[in-house]
RNA sequence: GCGGGUGUAGUUUAAUGGUAGAAUGAGAGCUUCCCAAGCUCUAGACGCGGGUUCGAUUCCCGUCACCCGCUCCA
């Protein structure tokens, strides 16, 4: 392995077609990425597997699609208008930046004496102790602003979600009521998120656009916190399942003060990126106890009341809410990494070469199998197409008949290919074709016409 | 946003104040070809914009992107 994993996967993206740069051809967009062919295929089949796992796999959760754009008064109430229209300074001379109104609370904590935020001549630099040299305090709202309408004007201000769980919230009573569902119960929701990221980096493991999986738990008070390790528990589980070794896996708890507003306990799932800045973990996912923050507050702000009438006690409460919130491009990336292997193969040349083999779960993998003609004589071509044809009806299938057969499997290895289906000199007489597995190697003669049962009993959930 | 570093084909790189060479990869073809074989041919780069200069990929400025740092978390 090579000593940056992250580059090297991040080269291997680019050339095989995963990620690329946006809008490369004009010098580039900061921090976003768009998905090339086999890109989409994995990132579609990671939420494909979420879904699966979160929502139709399960009895108590269902799906919503809520628009990216809501009422204003969505963020207002939510707290999110607020939690992050904090203005910023910058010291001029450490450049080290604070939040104005830390500034001013910290500086009448040690002095006893008040200052007004937009006047902080008096307050030396906490860093390097200059005193007062800040620039203009300004403002960092973390939500994206569109205006709708043909006039540009503050009536037409509308944000950009930064998370999907507003929608499920403010949905909460139309769900409940179309799906009859009781707590508990979940709603789960895949869809893109926006915000203005000071720092965002590290490929596409913060982007300023980006893809969430969230499902918001919908549960009784008092029984918030053993569904909470539940879901944590649960959550966990999926990534190994998928590939993730569970020693590259590892919880943190958020410390008290450092808790979203909305927050009463959250355990991130994070993941051993490591990154070239040496920093190791990295989060994949937040499990967050959100209390009733949510449904109280949009019941106050809406005058609509979100509580649940529970027949069978007859009364009335309004639930607690357990949210796994997950990335789309974070668990992407770490399937890759965790994936990426390098192994040494003997070659035709009596040699022994690298073999570059993403060993992805065959649930993720982009193509679950290429057809390869040994040769383009011989009228093995027609044949192998006949044969990519009947297995693209249920996967995505790869044909190429380029080159030599070696550098064909390897290309296949290079991008997770779980199987390979030869069609050879004696498919002409046999009918019957060789079927090599990526990862023990182990090739198997199969009959032309059993190839999509034989495919098909290997590749159940993909 | 601020500071530091970087910027040559898809990738890895060489050289140069007189507009670029290689390897590998890619495409076409030959070879009954099962693990990046061999041979032939083809396409492909100085991030972008200014300035200095007879002439800039090379020097200067700006800009963009990436990497590293600064209370960001899916």
């Amino acid at each position: 392995m090579p000593a940056d994993r992250i580059e090297t996967v991040v080269s291997l993206c680019k050339r095989r077609g995963f990620v690329f740069p946006s809008g490369e051809i004009y010098g580039g967009t900061r921090s976003a990425w768009d998905y090339g062919p086999l890109g989409v295929e994995l990132k579609e089949n990671v939420k494909r597997q979420w879904w699966r796992s979160m929502v139709t796999g399960r009895d108590d959760v269902v799906g919503l699609d809520s628009s990216v754009i809501l009422p204003r008064e969505v963020w207002i109430a939510s707290g999110h208008v607020q939690a992050f229209h904090d203005p910023l300074v910058e010291c001029q001379s450490c450049h080290k930046r604070y939040r104005a109104d830390q500034l001013v609370e910290d500086y009448a904590e040690r002095t006893g004496k008040d200052v007004l935020e937009d006047d902080l001549s008096a307050v030396p630099c906490p860093n390097c102790g200059t005193r007062g040299q800040y620039t203009e305090p300004r403002e960092f709202n973390m939500m994206l602003k569109t205006y709708l309408g043909p006039v540009e004007s503050e009536d037409g201000l509308y944000y950009l979600r930064p998370e999907t769980a507003q929608g499920i919230f403010i949905n909460f009573q139309n769900v409940v009521m179309s799906a009859r569902k009781k707590p508990p119960f979940g709603i789960g929701q895949i869809g893109k998120s926006f915000r203005n990221e000071i720092t965002p980096g590290n490929f596409i493991f913060r982007t300023r656009e980006f893809e969430q999986m969230e499902m918001e738990f919908f549960v009784e008070p008092g029984t918030d916190e053993q569904w909470h390790q539940y879901w944590i528990d649960t959550r966990t589980d999926w990534y190994v399942d998928l590939g993730i070794n569970r020693d590259n896996l590892r919880h943190y708890e958020h410390p008290k003060e450092k808790l979203s507003h909305y927050s009463k306990r959250t355990v991130d799932v994070e993941y051993r990126f490591g990154f070239s800045s040496g920093q190791q973990w990295g989060e994949l996912e937040g499990i967050a106890n959100r209390t009733d923050f949510d449904l109280t507050t949009h019941s106050n702000h809406s005058g609509v009341d979100l509580s649940y009438y529970d027949q069978a006690t007859d009364s009335r409460y309004r639930p607690y809410v357990i949210e796994p919130a997950a990335g789309v491009g974070r668990p992407m990336m770490a399937f890759l990494l965790e994936a990426y292997a390098e192994d040494e193969a003997p070659n035709a040349k009596g040699g022994v070469d690298r073999r570059v083999v993403l060993r992805l779960d065959k649930r993720l993998a982009p193509v679950k199998a290429a057809v390869l003609p040994l040769s383009r004589n011989a009228d093995l071509s027609p044949k192998a197409r006949d044969v990519a044809a009947a297995l693209r009806r249920h996967w995505n299938v790869d044909f190429d008949d380029a080159g030599a057969i070696g550098r064909r499997y390897r290309r296949q290895d290079e991008i997770g290919t779980p199987f390979c289906v030869t069609v050879d000199f004696d498919s002409l007489t046999d009918h019957a074709v060789t079927v090599r597995e990526r990862d023990t190697m182990a090739q198997q003669r199969v009959a032309m016409d059993q190839v999509e049962s034989y495919l098909a009993a290997r590749l159940i959930g993909c």
